[in-house]
DNA sequence: GCCAACGTTGGC
DNA sequence: GCCAACGTTGGC
């Protein structure tokens, strides 16, 4: 069995929740609301551990692109806002005694500059970083070994 | 605002 | 289980 990824991409709406936002957080940590994705509840559930990086992405916004390091700061627990009426994440499906949404902790480690799509997509190497898939709608991803090695260590150093 | 791509729903 | 319709995401 190949190892589990220790790497992952996070897409948050600047509108939402930006770098920013979570750095000036307490302990600049975030509970990451709002995941209704299945295959993304998974990766929170089933691989993400403690100390794992995460690329922090801002989507839906002027300029999408990294914005930030981060770390998975908690495992998972249920998600509060799908059982909010108020919240636009409520599901009303979802029940208390078997949440069906999850959410972690995110520690922002640095923001850095928007090292956007279009620059992501001219270099050759990260040519099959999931975020650049066509059509791509997950808001949680593993990232490569190799490709975090090459934003952190080159593009954004 | 547009629209491509995708996930989910629900009729059959 | 199939698949068309629908809703959502997200870049542009």
């Amino acid at each position: 069995m190949p190892p589990a990824p220790r790497y992952w991409l996070m897409k948050s709406e600047p509108d939402e929740c930006s770098i920013d936002d979570a750095l000036a957080a307490p302990d600049a940590t975030v509970a990451w609301t709002g995941v209704r994705n299945y295959q993304a509840r998974n990766f929170m559930r089933d691989a993400m551990r403690v100390g794992d990086g995460v690329l922090f992405y801002h989507s839906s916004c002027a300029e999408p692109g990294i914005v930030g390091i981060a770390r998975v700061a908690s495992g998972t627990r249920a998600d509060p806002t799908q059982f909010d009426a108020a919240s636009p994440y409520f599901d009303a499906t979802s029940r208390l005694d078997d949440p069906r949404w999850l959410l972690l902790d995110v520690q922002a480690v640095r923001k850095t500059r928007v090292l956007g799509l279009p620059e992501l997509r001219a270099v050759p190497a990260l040519a099959d970083m999931v975020v650049l898939r066509k059509g791509n709608r997950l808001s949680v991803m593993p990232v490569e070994a190799a490709h975090w090695a090459l934003i952190v260590g080159e593009l954004l150093a």
